[in-house]
DNA sequence: TCATTTACTTAACACTGTTAATATACATAA
DNA sequence: TTATGTATATTAACAGTGTTAAGTAAATGA
């Protein structure tokens, strides 16, 4: 019972403790293939525990997508600030968005590939996944302001640059056995045509 | 035991009816929340009757998937073949893609939006989800012969246009609560878009 | 010291996909 | 006709799931 992993745990950080335990196990082997049990197992708790931190296992996925997505906002608003031309933030952006994907796919799937019936746990307005978005969307609206695009529907635009790195982030996470081409240049040849589309 | 929808069956079309049920179930829930057990009351046999017609609920899926997508590569073979301009049929047949998979969203997300991390069940070379990128390729063949690409990668450009046109189907449909653009709109304009950034 | 709160565990429920063993119905052979 | 063999379908069970209710043990406060 009280061994090494559980000493680790000063008063009040299990909850965390539990996040980082189910984070790396979500990663590693997917949400679907991770019960409570085996989180419990793993820090040594019983699987009920859990539930005095999380209400369910919906609940303990989303609080750690959460703290993942932040992570990306903050990431892209340093690309955005560093930047100063916008047409070279936005694909600077972009990038970053498909690769921060690719380096974690469970949350990615999670977040968005995962139709959600029910009203989402997190109203969406504050979600981190929508304020990643809005970010990209500050980007769109800095490369309108500087008269660099065709169009003048910045949420029109935006939600279309979105779609595009979304899917080339989908496919290359969920289609491994596919024949992609070489994958640095799918995802900057995909990120090149929207930005080209969008110019004209 | 012996009822209507029992006695509709004919001779060896029980694995057909299984499927109908099944496809029906799975659309209007979605995969996960279809339990082996619901199709089975369904069709009024026991649950394990499912497993004389096929081995487990992922084949079942995936009969069923390949059906659908059959069609889907008709409805784009089709089009190749009645619009004579390359770019307005590859136009065409990308919105057919896009309105396909909104039309049998269940079906698109377990192909395209699940991570298969055990060898698919069915060769990808034969799957019926590869014969219709095959066709998208086709047509974008076509364009790059009559010189209407800035590239002559053809792999690179057919890649990177489904991963667009895959970019608005999944998130159309996994992100219902997100205030997106009209929809149509939105579907035109990424089209468009990489249409146009491919032409340049 | 006794009552109350906090942190955690045990046991159980209702469900899941799937398998092994068993029963039933039906076609063919004697 | 009866007997045998072969599909076809069912029952019972296993090992697992997320989750809840009830119970325990330790810390806290009066």
């Amino acid at each position: 019972m009280k061994n090494a992993v559980r000493k680790q745990k000063e008063k009040d950080n299990l909850r965390q403790i539990i996040m980082d335990a189910a984070r790396e196990l979500f990663v590693t082997k997917g949400y679907e293939a991770v019960s409570m049990r085996k989180i419990a197992e793993r820090i040594e708790y019983s699987p009920t525990t859990i539930y005095l931190y999380f209400e369910d296992k919906v609940d303990l996925m989303t609080q750690i997508c959460e703290q993942t997505f932040a992570k990306l906002t903050r990431n892209i608003k340093a690309i955005n600030r560093k930047i100063a031309d916008p047409i070279e933030a936005l694909r600077a952006g972009m990038h970053e968005y498909v690769n921060f994907g690719l380096r974690h796919p469970s949350h990615y799937l999670l977040l968005f590939n995962t139709r959600v019936p029910e009203e989402p746990r997190i109203a969406f307005a504050e979600s981190n996944g929508k304020i990643a978005f809005e970010t990209l969307r500050e980007a769109v609206k800095a490369c309108a302001d500087a008269h660099k695009l065709s169009s003048k529907d910045v949420d029109l635009v935006s939600q279309t640059l979105w779609t595009g790195i979304h899917g080339v982030t989908s496919l290359l996470i969920t289609q491994n056995h596919f024949p992609f081409v070489n994958r640095k240049k799918l995802i900057a040849n995909a990120i090149d045509t929207m930005i080209d589309g969008a110019m004209k």
